[in-house]
Parts: C-alpha cells; structure tokens; sequence
DNA sequence: CGCGTTTGACCGGCGC
DNA sequence: GCGCCGGTCAAACGCG
C-alpha cells in the first residue's frame, strides 16, 4: 500500500514545501477516522478538495525544523488513507447490515400480521415465498417501540420458515421503501419497487423503523407503517378521562363538523414519551367521551395504568384477530389492516370487552381501532362469569405501552393478566376459539373451525348466518350477537384525521 | 415563581 | 397553485 505512493515521495522536497507546509501532528491510529486526513495540512491529489476547506491552521510552521522526512509523511499519509478506507469498509458494512436487520424485522411483523388475519385469496400476494396482503394503498403495519423491536425479534422463531432471510430479495424492496419521508414518495415511486439499482441509496436514507412500508410496487398493494390509533369511546361527563397517565394538554382545536373542540394532550409520565392523545366529545351525543390514544410509552406504567393497556390491548387484539365485528374502509370493501401484532401483542381474545364494541377503520391514514365501552351489552360467552367490566369512566384503557412492565404482559401470552382469567375457565367457547387459532396458522380455517365450535354450542345464535363466505369471514363475520352500529362507530372525528 | 392551560400562529398534508 | 384542515408550537395567561 506504500509503494503506489513511493514515487510521490521522492519528490524534490522544495516542490512540496512551496504550497503549504507540511504539517505534522501525532497521529492516533486507533481513532483514526474520516477526518484524519485533515492532518496533513501539505495538499495531495488524492485528498479531496474539501480537506483543505475544512482543514485547521497548521500545526507546524516553516520555521519548523527542514529535515522532515517527506518519505515518513507518504507512508503515514498512506497509512491515514487506508484507516480511512477500512473505517469506511467497517461503516458501510455496519449501516448496511442495520439496513437489513430493521428489513428483517419489519418483514417480521408483516409476517406475524399475517398471522392474525386471514385475507380472500383474490387479495393476497406472494412475497418471499409467503403471502403478505394486499392492503388498502394507506393501510399501516405500525411499529416505533422497543416494544416492537422485542416482540418481532421474539416471534421470529415461531413463523416456521415463512420469514425472509435478510439476503431474501423483500429485503431490498422493503427496506428501500423505508425511507422516512416515503409517504410523499410512495406515489412515483411506483414499478420501482424490484429496482435493484436504488436500493442503495434509498437504504442509506430511512428513517428507522415503524415508517412507511411497501411490499410491492403497486399502488393498491402497498402496506404501509403508520402509527395506530387506539379510540375509546366512553360514557362520560368529565372532561378528562383517568387512564393512570399523567397528561399535558398542548393544544385545542375546533374539529370540523364536531362544536365540541378538541383537546390534545402527550404523556407526562416521562420525558419524551411520544404518547399523544385527543380527547372531544362525540357530536351525535356530547355525553359521549371520545379518547384516542397514539404511540408507545417508553417508560413503565403504573399497575393501574398496565392493567389498562392489557385490556385495551388484548380488545384490539381480539379485533384484529377476526373475532370482531365491522371493519371500516372507504370504499366498502375488505380491507386488510396489517397493524403492527407486536403493537398489541396479545393475541387472545378478551373477556373484558365484548366483540360487539371493537371497530376497526382503515379508513383514515391512521388506523383507528375503536372500543365503544357505551354499548351496555355483552355477549355472556365473551366474558367468564367472575369477570366484571368496569363501566367507565372508571375503566379507561391504556394502550401502546413498551415498558417493562407491560411488557411482560403484551408480549407473553401466558402472563397476559386476563389470559390467566381466562385460563381459569377453559372449557368456555372462547378458549375454543382461542385454542382454534392458536393451533392453526391458517387463521381462516382456524377461525372457521372457532366458528363451528361456537356454533355447535350456541345453535340459537342466529347473527352467525353473516358468514357469507370464505372471502369476508375473517372480519365480517360476526360470531356473537352484534349491536347496531351506531352511525358514528368508526369516530371518524379522529379516524379521518 | 413554577407549572399547567389557553389560544393564535404556523406548518404540512391533501384535495380540488 | 391554492385553500382547507388537522396537528403542533410557543407566547401569554392564570392559578396555587
């Protein structure tokens, strides 16, 4: 690596002095990094124009003793440069092989919503050799937490090979449309996604996990990462509903097509926690509280507050197992709603909250999963007899919470603290259906096997002849008697942000 | 005086 | 390009 050099140095030595003067200065190789080329004050072609830019005063002076050896620079010289090209090697390595972990784990919880929901196969596309689903062009696969991060990495081992290998071509499509700003780039980037050309670049610009994700290159098959929305909808005269966090309010807006303003308020329960919530009233019944929750804690939670967030989350999960109601969308149809599973990991059906007042929307940018705890009625399979539902406003669900505490709960099914009620009734029909789904990763059949067994034990429900069909089961599909849906169930207020 | 709330301004996304 | 709208910021304000 000296000897490409060797010819430079034997240059009369007044031609090198005449520029500028040499600079010398001790040299730490073990820190050597981009910048250690800025020593060397004596301008070679080789450095970049830039050096001399950012370059500080010399160092040394021509006063400075005459017989340095020039021959020494070279060689240090050379030595600073190839410091720089393996630090630069080691640089590129590193971010490419984050590139590819965060591709990973993204395609990690793709595959672990697939889990979770069962989709028409005239919906469905083959990615790295399992389906992903063809969702809406602004469905959301959600993640930003640790949280996350853990339960994806987690549940890596338990999708039997369906995952994509970090060499698997997914990866470059998935994690070149990881740019953090891709949402504005979603619209032209269009039959690029199999590019391999750009994946460098976009790799080397994302964001970092949790953005915007799409799997393939077509507009009405794009999934995308956003953040989900959990909205509770509650009878209530204060104005604030006690969760067991501590909020701040930052800001009130008067919503369109709602008098009633709306408040923003972020958790205060630790700096920076990126929490947010939204709480107005709902313009058909201003008795109606309507709160929606954004983000993950990032910090643990009080038992109050985590036995909340458990709840709420296992609803949401309930919902987007299948086991719901009504799914929302704009234009009516089925719409697969990837939200992140390690965003509400628990993947039981909930005692706590009848099916019958779990809603999902797809229809905003954000998904809204709402839980209307105003409807009075609940479904007696759907809650053990020892169970009580709190009637708000002393139940408020928490959601989104990755702290340790919680975390134990959401990521771990065994010690989901209503999964332990539950499991104290295990002859009831939900643990059927839970066991049916668990047990079979094909959510259809197993949902369809949940349902028979429902039916089998319940031949007087006669809200199960809403099964039309393999192809809207898993979500239209009601399997307990279902209220009227209000006309406002999917709160757009909030949903249509 | 510190902390939380209020409120108008500002910004970005989105639809026309 | 423009306007609308939702969301956020930050200075002003109020309260204990």
């Amino acid at each position: 690596m000296i000897s490409s050099r060797a010819g430079e140095a034997n240059e009369p030595i007044e031609n090198s002095m005449d520029a500028k003067p040499v600079v010398i200065k001790e040299f730490d190789f073990f820190s050597a990094n981009d910048n250690c080329e800025l020593l060397i004050r004596k301008r070679s072609p080789e450095l970049p124009r830039q050096d001399d830019k950012d370059a500080s005063p010399p160092l040394l002076t021509p006063k400075e003793p005459s017989n340095i050896n020039l021959s020494m620079l070279r060689v240090k010289l050379e030595q600073v440069r190839d410091e720089n090209r393996n630090l630069r090697s080691l640089l590129d390595r590193a971010t490419k092989n984050y590139t590819a972990l965060q591709s990973h784990l993204l395609l990690v919880m793709q595959q672990l919503a697939l889990v979770n929901h069962s989709l028409p196969e005239g919906e469905r596309q083959e990615v790295g050799g399992s389906t992903l689903p063809v969702g809406q062009s602004k469905d959301p696969v959600t993640s930003t937490s640790i949280l996350d991060i853990n339960e994806a990495l987690h549940s890596e081992d338990k999708t039997e090979g369906r995952l994509a290998s970090p060499e698997n071509n997914n990866m470059e499509i998935m994690s070149k449309e990881m740019d953090h700003n891709m949402t504005d780039q979603i619209g032209r980037k269009h039959g690029s996604s199999n590019n391999d050309d750009d994946v460098d670049h976009t790799t080397q610009s994302w964001g970092g996990l949790g953005q915007n994700l799409e799997v393939e290159n077509r507009p009405d098959q794009q999934v995308f990462c956003k953040k989900a929305r959990v909205s509770i909808r509650a009878r209530s005269d204060a104005p604030l509903m006690s969760d067991g966090c501590q909020w701040r309010k930052y800001g009130q807006k008067m919503a369109k097509g709602n008098p009633c303003p709306r408040a923003y308020y972020r958790c205060t329960m630790a700096t920076g926690c990126p929490v947010r919530k939204q709480v107005q009233r709902c313009a058909e019944d201003m008795s109606i509280l309507i709160t929606t929750y954004e983000g993950n804690h990032n910090h643990p939670l009080s038992p109050a507050a985590t036995a909340m967030a458990s709840s709420t989350s296992a609803a949401v999960n309930m919902l987007l197992s299948g086991s719901t109601t009504t799914t929302t969308s704009n234009n009516g149809s089925h719409n697969y709603n990837p939200s992140n599973p390690s965003l509400f990991p628990s993947m039981l059906p909930n005692h706590a909250i009848s099916p019958t007042m779990a809603t999902l929307s797809t229809s905003s940018p954000y998904p809204t999963i709402t839980l209307d705890l105003t409807h009075t009625t609940h479904h007696p399979m759907q809650r053990p007899p020892n169970f009580s539902l709190p009637s708000p406003p002393s139940f408020f669900p928490l959601p989104l919470h990755n702290g340790v505490p919680q975390q134990q709960q959401l990521t771990g099914h065994h010690h989901h603290p209503l999964h332990m009620s539950s499991n104290k009734l295990p002859t009831t029909l939900v643990d059927k259906v839970t066991a049916a789904i668990a047990t079979d990763r094909n959510f259809t059949t197993a949902l369809m096997a949940a349902v028979s067994s429902i039916m089998d034990a319940t031949q007087n429900n006669n809200n199960t002849s809403n099964i039309s069909g393999q192809d809207t089961c898993s979500e239209e599909m009601a399997v307990v008697p279902v209220s009227p849906q209000l006309p406002d169930q999917s709160c757009t207020t909030f949903a249509s942000n």
